[in-house]
DNA sequence: TGAATGGGTTCTGAATAATGGAACAAATCC
DNA sequence: GGATTTGTTCCATTATTCAGAACCCATTCA
């Protein structure tokens, strides 16, 4: 573990959970490193170009070279980009927040999402990564997912809020009814009042690839209006299948740079 | 400059232009470095979780993590999630990329993007950031910025393409152009085969903070097309500044975490 | 089959490079 | 207006990083 990288991403990473520019001691203090060293530590990202100095002060804040390159690290991912439109559709229907769920290792990625136009509504934060079997989008990829990733993440299940599964045989149990019933509930077990249904999407092959859930404030989320978003979200995922599928036999788009 | 911190950058970003899991060697070699070095810089940013090795293998890829950080950066950015449903709409109406830019330091970036379903379009990648000169989206934003920002661009102009501007006195008669005509278009300043047409996008107080944009292929976007563009941009525009302006008065929403 | 190549990983010592502390001017607080 | 606090620079010391050699494993080629 080279120390003065890590310290660099911690800087990095504190300063992307800010809520706004931050002044050099502050960011010393936050990581528990001197003055001097912060200031080499932002010095260096700043020459890299992920950090730079608000006009005329001396504040400290991100560019936007991380969303860059996070940006091209998914950009592989031609899913997203053909499951975005019917999102969006779905959004429409329902008064929730519509999220593309994926796995990035042992977590869950919020690959896309379309927020609630609710005035009451939950955070749902695009590129948000939650352990894989704290959501509900995580739990349905998990439930068909194989055995070896299942028996990772068992071997550290941690607990977020006291709802967490933190018991191997639970989350197995759990995951089992997943598919039986073919979708998954997530009741408050990242963050108290919230609740999420999801269901799985798939690949050519028959591959659980995705989920695509539906999640809002526990309170609006009623067992009665599950049935509804679960057929509402299965209805979205075979749109979204075919049009995926169809996209690997029209794949003869002539894709050239372009000027903004 | 900490080296160690360079170096670790240089590797996830090489990474994130790779279009696939890379091998040990590889990585050392397309930054020249030891393969030891190499390792444990990889070793870091894998504790760091930037970094796994693919399943039984050793080639190692860039996880979510930067995605993570660099939305959250982003996130901040209230009108990238108003424009979007207009974007969506105007999209409709041109085959060609919708996209909304935005400035980070002397970059254009490209904060939001539609993509168009031409069978032959231009790449628009969501996160690119290329110097404001030589977009259509970035002179838009220079052209109604402060001189002071002018200032430093024109301190370091450099030629991409062979039509890029590196003339100041040029790029000035090109700023006075646009804000004459209230719009931007850029012809393969990046890229030979590109075009774009911009306006601008402003605040409640009328400052320029953004610019929407359309850009297709250069054969494509004619002269004629260009007045009907910017009519429709202009229509966009409108549309986002009278429902970003909304946002400031009814902002609100009791906004409360999710589960996904 | 067996040698040879190239790759990933581990180890070690040498020397570089990162770091803390002192110092200072400027800003901020009271 | 005096007293802190802050950003920045400098320096010397030491901890850290890094190259290189050595290792094992896989794959290739003879």
């Amino acid at each position: 573990m080279i120390k003065s990288v890590e310290k660099a991403f911690r800087v990095l990473e504190s300063m992307s959970l800010a809520d706004g520019p931050l002044r050099l001691s502050d960011i010393a203090r936050m990581n528990d490193m001197t003055r001097s060293n912060a200031f080499h530590l932002l010095q260096t990202l700043q020459e890299l170009d992920y950090v730079r100095q608000v006009e005329d002060s001396t504040l400290y804040e991100l560019t936007l070279k991380t969303f860059e390159v996070g940006a091209r690290a998914v950009s592989r991912n031609s899913l997203i980009s053909v499951a975005h439109p019917e999102l969006v559709r779905l959004s429409d229907k329902v008064p929730e927040n519509v999220m593309l769920n994926t796995r990035d290792g042992l977590m869950n990625l919020v690959a896309d999402r379309i927020e609630s136009r609710s005035v009451v509504r939950t955070l749902a934060h695009l590129g948000a990564r939650t352990p894989l079997q704290l959501v509900s989008g995580g739990k349905v990829q998990l439930a068909y997912g194989p055995e070896s990733l299942l028996a990772k993440v068992c071997a550290n299940l941690v607990a977020v809020t006291e709802l967490s599964v933190t018991d191997p045989v639970v989350l197995r149990a759990q995951l089992a009814q997943i598919r039986e019933q073919g979708y998954a509930v997530a009741i408050g077990e990242v963050n108290e009042a919230a609740k999420g249904v999801s269901c799985p999407l798939r690949n050519r092959h028959g591959d659980v690839v995705a989920a695509v859930s539906i999640s809002g404030p526990m309170d609006r989320l009623g067992n009665d209006l599950i049935a509804h978003y679960v057929a509402l979200l299965r209805e979205t995922i075979l749109l979204i299948e075919a049009a995926w599928a169809d996209g690997w036999r029209g794949q003869s788009s002539v894709a050239r740079p372009s000027s903004a």
